[in-house]
DNA sequence: CATACATTCACCCACATGGGTGAATGTTCA
DNA sequence: TGAACATTCACCCATGTGGGTGAATGTATG
């Protein structure tokens, strides 16, 4: 089955400790170990992770000397993101459609039973 | 760490076979092995997918004497939803500071130079 | 009742992953 | 150069998962 990006962005987010390293990159950039002290996780374990937000393309990596420094690049969210906006479509729609039935109904029974 | 709900949404997408059978049903509710005939994996390979997809709520069985009949929930996609346009939201207000940055940077320029 | 059909259950396998520890590598700086 | 620091690499472990097969369960129907 096809859809790769798709699955490494999807896969990516759906771990919370991984979410939230988004959320604080969000605020600024950071060193790998200041992501790592920000959570209740060894250091290694934070690099597995960053490496899985690397992968993709949601965090971008500038080594600086020694420090490696993270930033977030929210652009690969583009494409989940229409993605799920396609089926909130498809809902609504079909809210909709269901509305339509429920008045469509009410109003035959009113005819029906008038008054 | 919390969010265990976003965990399962996400990670329920972030397999394009999945994502394939919540294509699928969209477009009709449909029994198990049906959407097993669909895709080219066993019976139980789909069954196993269904369940993801019925634990992170994105589908719903309606078992009708012997036939399970599953139909598309996009609900759940709301939150998820909500939580990457916080993200595009951010990344639309980054470009447009970086732009504002880089027409500051022009005028300054053609401030000091002049024509 | 007996049979066919739909689905799940109980396993198996290979592989990825989230967590850890300790060593290796690479960079800065006194 | 040598020491301190930042990061990754190479492992280990438990668990989950995507795939499979074969048996068990449950329902419909002749």
């Amino acid at each position: 089955m096809e859809g790769h990006r798709l699955d490494q962005v999807f896969g990516a987010v759906s771990d919370s400790t991984r979410r939230a390293i988004l959320a604080r990159l969000a605020s600024s950039e950071a060193r790998v170990t200041e992501l790592a002290e920000a959570f209740p996780i060894s250091l290694n374990s934070t690099s597995k992770h960053i490496r899985v937000l690397e992968r993709a393309g949601l965090v971008r990596r500038e080594v600086r000397g020694r420090d490696h420094v993270l930033s977030l690049n929210a652009g690969p969210l583009e494409e989940a993101s229409a993605w799920i906006e396609h089926y909130r479509r498809f809902w609504d729609d079909r809210l909709a459609a269901l509305d339509t039935f429920i008045q469509t109904k009410r109003e035959q029974t009113h005819r029906r039973n008038p008054r």
